[in-house]
DNA sequence: CCCGGTCTTGATGGATTCTTGATGCCGCGC
DNA sequence: GCGCGGCATCAAGAATCCATCAAGACCGGG
């Protein structure tokens, strides 16, 4: 509603990744903001405010997380975090900041735009209300009112960690979710450490809602950094 | 379906009050009808069929406690009470009677609406049917006038808390409903802990309704969550 | 005041779900 | 090739939850 056209926010300190990036998007359709360092990212995010933000992790002043978590303190919008191959960790801690997703340097345009879609529209669809109880992914629906999760059709019984794992799942459909995301959002923040419980439940959720839970396609695990489920 | 306007009935004899809460529900929408006694009022509830009822607890002949009580042998529809800010215990006695609110003299026009809106809305969905008063599930059926059930076509005595019970689960059939959720509908608010009582009731109405009782068919339990009434 | 029906409460055994440990796989760096 | 961290899977014990029976409390009507 704001614009006509999506704004995205690039906070970006090596020009060169600046300028590809910029043209990438461009041709995507939308129109690109460029900060150079994480204070005039946080300046031009509640001046601009834009549509989604991309910002490297790497910034001259203060790591991208910073800029992250001061930006969640006022702001939902969506947060895709560039990280270079090696800093694993870093990622972690962005997404637990509360970034959005990241991708790894190198990428490729494809990719960077096919991300950007993705929060794009999901970010839409959370404002204009999701009134609708039931959600439907590939060939499962959830029933949210009736607590019901159905595989084609057929019901499919969850138990009570089963299903709220999947609820937060669902919640942040696209998102990259980190296992402590994922471990206090379902057993509480005192357990954010027990990551066996997620290989566990995640397994199970596998066997019940993937055609083969060897190669899942929806819940799909995000090595050393959590999990993802992808909308079909 | 009954009615396009929702019907309130207004069971109060100070007619100060009644003046004010009438004008507050007609400018919301609703129509209203007024009783001044309890014994007025439960006859009128039973022939007018209202979609809500606000009752006075200080009324002429015997408190309003009585009135609900009366009422909730065989009716679900929403209860809100008005109670001097004093009679601190009549309150929760009105509570646990089945009385869905309460709101204290001297109250706001705006509260009066809010309150009577959310439990308008809270029990619409379980007004779905309402509309002919006899329900069918498999081989039992549900005489919601009579306040009658039947099995294969011979007579079923329920005891008030079953009937009440087995209405919660037939007003949402299909979804499940917690533990909590039918223990504030059926016991109410001050009793959503004791869980034991739901083990036993749902036991007596399984031996009462279903073939086996060992092997449920409609009345599903939903292990760590709560029952279910599934429509066959 | 007693009586029958109803509701509450406790005790027990059984079923489901959760936790936890053991094992094997895979990809990666050395 | 080998060791290592992270992941998937299986299985068994622990904890929780459920069904059932039965006894006592309560209540209203005769």
């Amino acid at each position: 509603m704001a614009e006509p056209v999506p704004v995205v926010l690039l906070v970006e300190d090596d020009p060169h990744i600046r300028r590809f990036v910029r043209t990438s998007l461009e041709a995507g359709g939308w129109r690109v903001h460029e900060a150079e360092t994480a204070k005039q990212g946080l300046v031009d995010a509640a001046t601009r405010r834009p549509d989604l933000v991309i910002a490297d992790l790497g910034l001259p002043d203060g790591d991208g997380t910073e800029l992250i978590r001061e930006l969640r303190t006022w702001s939902q919008v969506p947060v895709i975090v560039l990280s270079a191959r090696s800093d694993e960790h870093d990622k972690v801690r962005a997404l637990d900041a509360g970034a959005d997703d990241y991708i790894e340097k190198p990428f490729g345009v494809s990719e960077l735009l096919a991300r950007v879609r993705a929060h794009m529209r999901r970010h839409q669809g959370a404002r204009g209300g999701d009134a609708d109880s039931t959600v439907t992914l590939g060939d499962v629906e959830i029933d949210r009112a009736a607590r019901i999760v159905r595989k084609r059709g057929v019901e499919v019984h969850l138990t009570p960690i089963e299903y709220r794992l999947l609820g937060v799942l669902v919640a942040n459909a696209g998102r990259v979710l980190t296992h402590r995301h994922l471990l206090r959002e379902v057993w509480g923040p005192s357990h954010v450490e027990h990551n066996h419980y997620l290989r566990v439940f995640m397994g199970t959720l596998r066997h019940k809602l993937e055609d083969d839970a060897a190669q899942p396609k929806m819940l799909v695990t995000e090595t050393a950094v959590g999990y993802r489920l992808v909308a079909g």
